[in-house]
DNA sequence: CAAGTAGCTTGCAAAATGCAAGTGACAATG
DNA sequence: CATTGTCACTTGCATTTTGCAAGCTACTTG
């Protein structure tokens, strides 16, 4: 239980800021399969695609959870599992990531052309759409 | 030597495409140095306030521009130097540094608030407003 | 021509990452 | 109700990346 996170900024620029709490190979795709695909549980995103390694898993949510991006819970159901969450200032990473979505859509080529296109054709209403998914999750959650 | 770069990607997921060319704790700096204070030299991107050690700006910059965001030409008027400057894919990146900067400037104590006030008031205006820069400084760029 | 200057490179220590193999608390099974 | 399995991690260790200081080379300036 430890957060001994943010020695000191870089600087006080925004962007900086973000980068600091963002910038790394896992951070976001974590955030994206917590976002879109509606994971929860450390296995889930240990299963991603892309593999990332279970040290680096926990080190990750740890410093998420530190920055307040997500939360967690304990699964009341399953006194094993825990269950990470979405705090509000992760759900407003939304408009980040479909940026960087439309972004690499535009210039690389990718997988989920699908999904690219649905935020191509209203981006607005995509990211009204995630907020009102969690939204609900985050109030039926309940507990704590 | 050259650009042995891109040996294979993780996945075909866009955000993760976008993860690996810009998820690292410099890049996008860099790129915000060209685009929001005009930076275009080696020495000015070294003199940035987060200071990037010369090996890693080095490294970045070759990265940059293996990857299309960014491009060089040799200074005309004195020989030693290069500029360094957007390329369409890099200028491209207006919406995912914007939305980076207004998601901290939400969720983050930062300087710069004039800036973040300029995003908020009209974001759209903004990121045309550097495109408009960028198609003007790329057509003219023959020295000072 | 000597003394800068610009854009790197090199060497090396320190930190971050990745992989495989645990571990301890619970849960399900026979 | 003991055994086997699952879940969320840790640990140990090799590899890679980062950061710092100090070059180095092609220019330019005085």
């Amino acid at each position: 239980m430890a957060n001994k996170r943010q020695p000191k900024r870089r600087s006080g620029c925004p962007l900086n800021a973000s980068v600091e709490m963002l910038g790394d190979r896992w951070s976001l795709l974590i955030i994206r399969d917590m976002m879109l695909l509606g994971s929860h549980t450390f296995k889930e995103f240990l299963a991603s695609y892309e593999g990332i390694a279970s040290n680096i898993l926990a080190d990750r949510l740890r410093r998420l959870e530190a920055y307040g991006i997500i939360r967690t819970q304990q699964d009341p159901a399953d006194g094993r599992k825990l269950i990470y969450e979405l705090a509000p200032k992760g759900i407003d990473l939304a408009p980040v990531l479909t940026e960087m979505v439309l972004w690499a859509g535009r210039h690389e080529k990718t997988e989920n052309q699908a999904l690219i296109r649905i935020m191509q054709k209203d981006k607005q209403k995509f990211i009204a759409e995630i907020r009102r998914r969690w939204a609900y999750e985050t109030a039926s959650s309940k507990s704590k």
